[in-house]
DNA sequence: CTGTTAGCGCCTTCAT
DNA sequence: ATGAAGGCGCTAACAG
């Protein structure tokens, strides 16, 4: 900027008024300062030295709490994502999404990136980055969990969501089953009560605890409380949790919930209703039963999460939600500047009933 | 970081080292920086200040031609930027999306991103982004087009692909027909050849101009390079490009093209052979020709483009490419700090027949 | 191993 | 309407 000044014969404020405040610069020197950035191929204002000097960098980091490429890989996450990069575009807002991998320098990626604010998606109550968030002070929202003192909440109460689909799954069943998403950033994955466990999977996949599963015990909020959700629905049909076969995917894609789906299916504890936690899962346990001859209701009833597209076509009972409404909920929020700690959010959500179970 | 440098009663390069390069530190020292730092609530070198000074920021900005939030909402942008991030994510760069909206303004977005190269999705010669980011000085790679001294380019030879797909799909057809992406940026969306110009589209469509599609006019070289190649393939069966009718639809989206494959599939000129150039759009085909009880391939040939994952089931023949892998090239040569007008990258293509055409 | 010096490029403040 | 200091928070490049 300093060159551009000497070429154009007037003072460095004069520039940087130029570009910064144009109104407040002659039209000549104005033309001058033009003309010479020109010349020398003077790209504009530095931005970082910009936001150096402002304390704003215009934009809004957003952490996944998976992995970077989730955020394209994930459809609930995409639209997600949707949402909050509609806000960003309005406000004029970069999106930086901050690259976790889950490993433990995934702290001083959170600590280096340079942003107004953090949105956060769902994640392990344990998750170091969390804390890392925390500690860089910058207004920060989290979204499905956890729950952190200075740091803002949005999410649907999950369990009252799940007791509500679980009461219509579970109506008239005999052997429910739930297909989960992964209880902890361990990421395990399989089959209990008994069913074999699955082997063939992906790196980090490993045996679940024999037993049974416990809600309580899972460290993502939104996984437990959707299992203790199940659980109130199979209770109120007086029902034992220790019934409810539970498989847990450790990735939300139809392909891991038909082998599952699969297991459960099958053997002498066949389920005849399984709750997925996602949309994606409940199509692939719809595949598995085409594929085993099953018919829905009738042979087993079914229940999703989220009314994707796909819900409607295949007559999926489902919760909605918008997660697009949910992002740009986060990004507001976050930009808002709203004061850490403010009041959290709890969205909406309503059940879809449809023809995947008996009562609709 | 002085503050912390007086409470730990250390000079202000041992603080900074102490984050910067522990290693050149004594563990004494750092102990009483951590602590002092803890004290204080530091939060660690602020990152603007640093990117000043190291000339680097430790982003990867990514424009899309479109809108931001058209990162999320198509599914050929998504998986190249799964590509993106995925490299990112291995460089641990962050991925800034540059909030572009389609307004003059995007230039002034281009110009205030803090990033150290630019990658580019497919966008129009005249796009004034483009000629930001070369402003910029930055390395910067486009995909898919436009071309541009001083920037790198990845893609595929569309063209070429274009033409063999054409043959495949065009083989014994009498009227034939393509479902094209935008012609330019108005994005005017409608169908040629007669058949009435669809007035229910969203903001921004209008008629088409009367007397066929000039595929030189497209200034999309992705869609200017399969238009010719499909009229290549036309021509080497003796036919003439105005007899091919076109259905211009301003999004990839299944819906839009839904509507206007219910243009070309009816009517004194229905069309007996589609060429789309999404697999999106080929499904919306696929849906209007099983509600005008149309068989494939025997009353309609259809071909798509990119073969996604619902390609198979579907049975489409269609242009085999990866989106994610040219994402991660691109980010790869982005952050390569390839000297700018380094030699431009063709990417692999291959054509896959299925049912949906005769010749499998 | 630690400290000193000198800015990175810009913009806020206060003159002129 | 323009210009001269000074400093945002940090770190390269040198000493010690």
């Amino acid at each position: 900027m300093a060159e551009v000044a000497r070429a154009a014969g007037v003072s460095v404020m004069t520039v940087s008024y130029a570009y910064g405040q144009p109104g407040r610069v002659s039209d000549e020197a104005r033309a001058k300062v033009r003309e010479a950035a020109e010349r020398l191929g003077y790209p504009g204002p530095h931005p970082g030295a910009r936001s150096l000097r402002s304390g704003r960098t215009g934009n809004l980091g957003v952490v996944l709490g998976e992995h970077l490429t989730y955020a394209f890989d994930d459809p609930q996450a995409t639209r997600f994502l949707s949402g909050v990069a509609q806000v960003c575009a309005d406000h004029g807002m970069a999106l930086t999404l901050v690259p976790v991998t889950g490993s433990p320098s995934d702290v001083d990626r959170v600590t280096e990136a340079a942003v107004d604010a953090f949105v956060v998606w769902t994640t392990a109550d344990d998750d170091p980055v969390i804390d890392a968030i925390s500690a860089t002070g910058l207004p920060a929202v989290v979204h499905g969990g956890p729950r952190r003192d200075g740091l803002s909440f949005v999410a649907a109460d999950d369990r009252a969501a799940a007791t509500a689909v679980g009461r219509e799954v579970f109506a008239g069943a005999r052997r429910p089953g739930v297909l989960s998403f992964p209880l902890d950033r361990a990421r395990l994955s399989g089959v209990t009560s008994g069913a074999p466990l699955n082997d063939a999977l992906p790196a980090g996949s490993g045996p679940l605890p024999p037993g049974g599963i416990d809600p309580d015990a899972s460290t993502f909020r939104v996984t437990r409380q959707r299992l203790r959700g199940y659980r109130d629905a199979w209770a109120e049909t007086g029902g034992d949790w220790s019934q409810v076969r539970v498989a847990v995917c450790s990735t939300n894609s139809a392909r891991e919930a038909e082998t599952f789906a699969a297991e459960l299916l099958t053997g002498p504890y066949a389920c005849d209703a399984i709750a997925a936690m996602s949309d994606e899962l409940a199509l692939g346990v719809l595949r598995a039963a085409t594929r085993l001859g099953l018919t829905v209701p009738g042979g087993l009833t079914l229940s999703g999460w989220d009314d994707s597209d796909a819900a409607a076509p295949a007559g999926l009972t489902t919760v909605a939600q918008s997660l697009r409404d949910q992002g740009a909920r986060c990004a507001r929020t976050a930009l808002d500047h709203l004061t850490p700690a403010d009041r959290d959010t709890e969205v909406a959500w309503h059940l879809i009933s449809r023809t995947s179970t008996r009562r609709a």
